[in-house]
DNA sequence: GGGCACATACTCGGATAGTTCCTGTCCGAGTCTTCTTGG
DNA sequence: CCAAGAAGACTCGGACAGGAACTATCCGAGTATGTGCCC
């Protein structure tokens, strides 16, 4: 159980776009010159968090992705289920319904129990990650960076924003 | 990110043989019978949990498994873990390394700030699933289960059991 | 000088190969049981 | 009747193919920009 690297890229992105003035659009070329990434692979990211609802786009020069969802209520669990899908991470195939003494039909009404655990635990991660937004995450970094860096990032990003 | 199927086969495994008598052994054969699964790959589950030091093993007739671990200490988490890895489930490549204003070896002290939401959310998964021992879900499938259907899926256990 | 039409270049989006990991299968080494044989 | 020995059958463990999913790449449809021309 691992998940891809296309959530940590999305997380990357997002952090970003969260910093672009109101309006602006950043390119996926300017994100993967950013991160180091694969610019063609880096978008199959960016189009999940567009069919997700969490990104406008723009075409043309000077277009590409800014946030539509306002940071201070895009939650990392969005990010994640966007790209990961909404799915829970453990699957019963109910195997317990083959143990050769239970009479036909039983156990169909209420789910495994070994499932109900599982999906307790699944639902705790999930807990975990929506109580988290992008913008504490923007605060955080504010904390942690250096306030040139964080300037130079600004307007690096700035520059590159259509 | 999805677990594999081996990790519901192990927990339920487990279930069974915490059922069983002490000193006796029950055979990836009869596992995969009552649970209507391929003995083939079945075992290799099983042999996870073996290298993991979970069960004990036995070759020859009237060989097979039995619990190593008592199932009051047994947790789901030993279980997954012994199947998935010990492995978080995001791995951070520390992109943010390859931002081109950051000052050449900076931030490479502590881990990125979104890898440790990432990491806090796994570890909430895994306090979740540290909680719950097998005893436990013996108590619960106590609860559930018809006591006839309970002493005649005991009984098959028993009569496969060497 | 201002407005309009056009060519241009850049964007996203989906369709297309390559690689790794999970799934499924097979066979061999080792051991416990059981049967046979001899005392 | 009991004990010892050998044959047999069953077990786990690791080595070997097949398929799905993630990773990586490419090209086309569409649009905003910038330029040149006309008024």
């Amino acid at each position: 159980m691992i998940l891809k690297s296309q959530v940590e890229w999305a997380l990357h992105c997002c952090a970003i776009l969260a910093g672009l003035p109101a309006g602006r659009y950043l390119s996926t070329k300017a994100l993967a010159e950013f991160h180091g990434l694969p610019k063609e692979y880096l978008s199959k990211a960016l189009q999940s968090l567009s069919q997700a609802g969490l990104v406008d786009t723009s075409l043309g020069p000077s277009g590409g992705y800014r946030l539509r969802v306002p940071a201070s209520e895009l939650t990392f669990l969005d990010i994640v289920e966007a790209v990961e899908g909404k799915g829970k991470s453990f699957v019963c195939n109910n195997i317990r319904a083959n143990n050769p003494c239970r009479p036909q039909g039983f156990c169909e009404s209420h789910p495994c129990a070994i499932a109900r655990i599982m999906w307790e635990a699944d639902e705790a991660w999930r807990v975990r990650l929506r109580a988290v937004r992008i913008a504490d995450l923007i605060a955080m970094l504010g904390e942690e960076i250096p306030p040139d860096v964080w300037k130079k990032t600004a307007d690096w990003v700035l520059k590159r924003a259509g």
